[in-house]
DNA sequence: CAGCATCCCCCGGGATACTG
DNA sequence: CAGTATCCCGGGGGATGCTG
């Protein structure tokens, strides 16, 4: 029995499944993982996400040290965003979960 | 964009954390790779989990073909799940992320 | 462009009690 | 022992509008 941010975990697996939980994380990481990305771009990229769900998530991961965004004092703002190396490091599991789920589901 | 039990996905990243999403889906599977294991046992060693989730995961995990059950014509009951080749396949990621996990938070 | 503030809905998940 | 049936709560996530 494990905790962290207020939360208990019965095991570190829990634990690292529900960094990446929900249904935006994961393809957000993903995405990061091809470059850095703006808000906007992200945006259009994952193609459903609500703003508000959008800040959210990239707040959460931002807390949890998987990425880290860069702000330059333009205007109109612009923001990046970007892959920490905890959050690279992450992403081989992702890589085999989208080539399993390729391999089993490819006629969808 | 694909669809897979009327629900809609935007890659096949988003479809494969679907199948695995929540807080005990990865758990379980992770205690299936070491064997198969009857409904009680997996309450026990999951510690926490509720009766009735179990079964709803179970279910769901049984109805995306990661799992299979056999039932032994005994009384009382006996059930063994069991994981599928699909079920075996996915492993390597939850292993990735669980080691993952234990890097980044060994001091919790 | 980035990102809060509200409102609302649905569903994952817990607790408890009951059956074959 | 392995489920089913209810009831309930919190939170993830969508829609829309407003601001620096």
């Amino acid at each position: 029995m494990l905790e962290y941010n207020n939360k208990k975990y019965v095991c570190h697996l829990d634990l690292g499944i529900d960094l990446i939980r929900g249904k935006w994380k994961a393809v957000i990481l993903c995405h990061l993982h091809r470059g850095p990305k703006r808000f906007l771009e992200l945006q259009r990229i994952t193609s459903g996400i609500s703003q508000k769900v959008l800040n959210e998530k990239l707040t959460e991961l931002e807390n949890d040290g998987l990425i880290f965004k860069t702000i330059y004092p333009e205007v109109p703002p612009r923001v990046e965003f970007e892959l920490t190396e905890k959050g690279k490091e992450i992403y081989p599991a992702l890589d085999i979960l989208e080539k399993w789920s390729l391999k089993y589901f490819s006629d969808l």
